[in-house]
DNA sequence: ATATGTAGCTAAAAAGATTTAGCTTTATAA
DNA sequence: TTATAAAGCTAAATCTTTTTAGCTACATAT
């Protein structure tokens, strides 16, 4: 029971492969193919059960309805989320998704761009690493499609699909604000990355606005390597501080997991002796103790935006930049 | 700047393709192949950056270097880890892995597989849905190397990977024992896929080892496709008995989620009103109120010997059927 | 009667690698 | 000296599909 090719059913039905392979793509009419003989064949093809061949196709057409997503770890419900919605978009149109995980590194990236170029996806989804715009001046100059999300180069005129992180931590502020809370800290990665960066600019300015004090001490950063350890020394310091804060900004859920534990184990009790709030909306902040306020990004919009994004590039073959900003939504629970 | 071919290294060395071929595959030796063009070879391509046409290849070939991995759901972060594991142990051979979710859906599963056949994927690694065993047999007819994880059929002799499902529950029942607990409920799925069955069974009889009695209301069972409100319901239907449980064991991390978040919208005070154990460690188990005692799965070894076990299938190309059951580990939290 | 057009199909090339079978050339044996 | 073997390489087939260029047969126009 080995597959069945075009030259089988050709056999099969006394008309060349040509003829079978311009039914089965549906180039019968403008080939002036008789209904009888493309009725035929699309009845036999059924049948056999036939699929084309993968690689003779790719081989011939350079094309492969394949595109790669290229994001930090796909274990992170953050990244994994956005993949799920970026492969049922994809489906929609008859188009696969090969996923990788970057780690956030680098050359991880780089080796996973040229493996996924060389297995000739048609276009790339990819959250960049912060030394990642050689490799996306690259893809320019290559003119291959591909849409970055999350984060993006300043510089860099490309597809991007990405929130307004200014936005969600200034609305956390206020949020904070509101409720009496003046002394707010920053626990953040290091601000290489785009959305970090907003996240950060947007914590000054959200202090400025509100005309709060920014202590020196409050805005803490913390490695991609070591997030658990440095998160946990971040809030021993802070909380060792003479004058410490009254309330804590979380950068991104993975720090907000780390530092939700750590305050935990510290027997600091949220709200009363602190209050937290977290970027990036994740399941265990809505079953943690308590239930964690948190800025939500609309995963499945950014997602499907990408998606979009990308196969309208593939489609149309026209190279433009566009640049979509979504806005977040800040989730008050008990923290 | 076009993608160089064996041709162009040819052309430039005034050798054959053959030639080049052989060299880059390592077939010098064995077809006298001299040191010197050897090394000439080698040299040029890596100054070209030649990689192979990957489609080229796989049509000559047949094979590609690359698993399937086919998983009821990314986004959950059982399924997302065992992929990463995967992921990585298969890279240590220079495998590649395409990841999908089935949706623990029988077409889903269906499709996806003839899917990354087509793909000429070289093995498959699959969770599999309780109504696949028709395309298990079909796999093991076809021959294509695969293995099943975290679920098997008892009827179909296959490579497997997967726990102890009785022994971790057994576990959490001692240990509620051994604290006093003596009316203990489990909210599952039904009992269709093998996992889910042993749980239950392993339940019935660690209570009879234990001459703990079986309340018939103490096992509620939830679907699928409504986990979320039916866990809801079960745990009201639980507590609204006039002989409730003390003690409730979640048969999986999602149902384990879902019931936590219900108890504690409930006001249920845990461990003090009921206490509580859910199979598979999550990340959010961690961080709940209080953290939850988990039985756990070792992921990274299951996915580890699962790689190994279809890398060396694929490799010796023989037949053989091995099932490995790994034990699970209480962690014993606050819950 | 010859040219032109068109409907309906197909032969053959092309894509880039792998692999088979075999061709030179030189060394060794008879 | 001639036959045999071995070393060192290559031409051509092969994998399956898509696509180009064009063939045949018949109808219509000149």
């Amino acid at each position: 029971m080995k597959k069945v090719g075009l030259e089988e059913i050709a056999k099969q039905l006394g008309v060349s492969k040509t003829t079978v392979s311009l039914v089965l793509n549906n180039k019968a009419k403008e080939n002036r193919i008789s209904d009888e003989i493309m009725k035929k064949v699309k009845k036999l093809a059924e049948e056999l059960n036939y699929t084309p061949n993968h690689f003779a196709r790719g081989l011939r057409k350079g094309t492969t309805n394949t595109v790669g997503l290229i994001i930090g770890d796909i274990s992170n419900p953050f990244f994994s989320r956005i993949a799920r919605y970026i492969e049922d978009e994809a489906a929609k149109e008859d188009y696969h998704v090969i996923v990788a995980s970057s780690d956030e590194k680098k050359e991880k990236t780089e080796q996973l761009i040229h493996i996924l170029l060389d297995k000739k996806v048609d276009g790339l989804i990819i959250t960049p690493n912060y030394q990642n715009s050689e490799i996306v001046l690259w893809l320019k100059k290559q003119e291959v499609p591909f849409v970055l999300v999350d984060r993006y180069f300043p510089k860099i005129k490309t597809n991007y699909v990405g929130v307004d992180n200014g936005a969600g931590i200034s609305s956390a502020i206020t949020h904070l604000y509101e409720q009496g809370y003046e002394k707010i800290a920053l626990i953040t990665y290091h601000p290489l990355m785009s959305n970090i960066k907003e996240r950060i600019n947007g914590f000054r300015e959200a202090l400025k606005k509100n005309n709060l004090r920014l202590h020196n001490q409050y805005i803490q950063e913390v490695s991609y390597t070591s997030t658990e350890d440095d998160v946990k020394l971040a809030i021993d310091q802070l909380l060792a501080l003479t004058n410490p804060p009254r309330a804590i900004l979380f950068a991104t859920n993975k720090i907000g997991l780390y530092g939700m534990e750590h305050l935990n184990a510290r027997n600091v009790r949220i709200p009363q002796d602190i209050s937290v709030i977290s970027f990036d909306d994740d399941p265990a902040f809505r079953l943690s103790y308590p239930p964690v306020t948190v800025i939500e990004q609309p995963l499945k919009e950014i997602a499907t935006d990408a998606a979009r994004l990308l196969l309208e590039q593939m489609k149309t073959k026209k190279i433009k930049y566009e640049e979509i900003v979504k806005p977040v939504n800040l989730i008050i629970r008990k923290s």
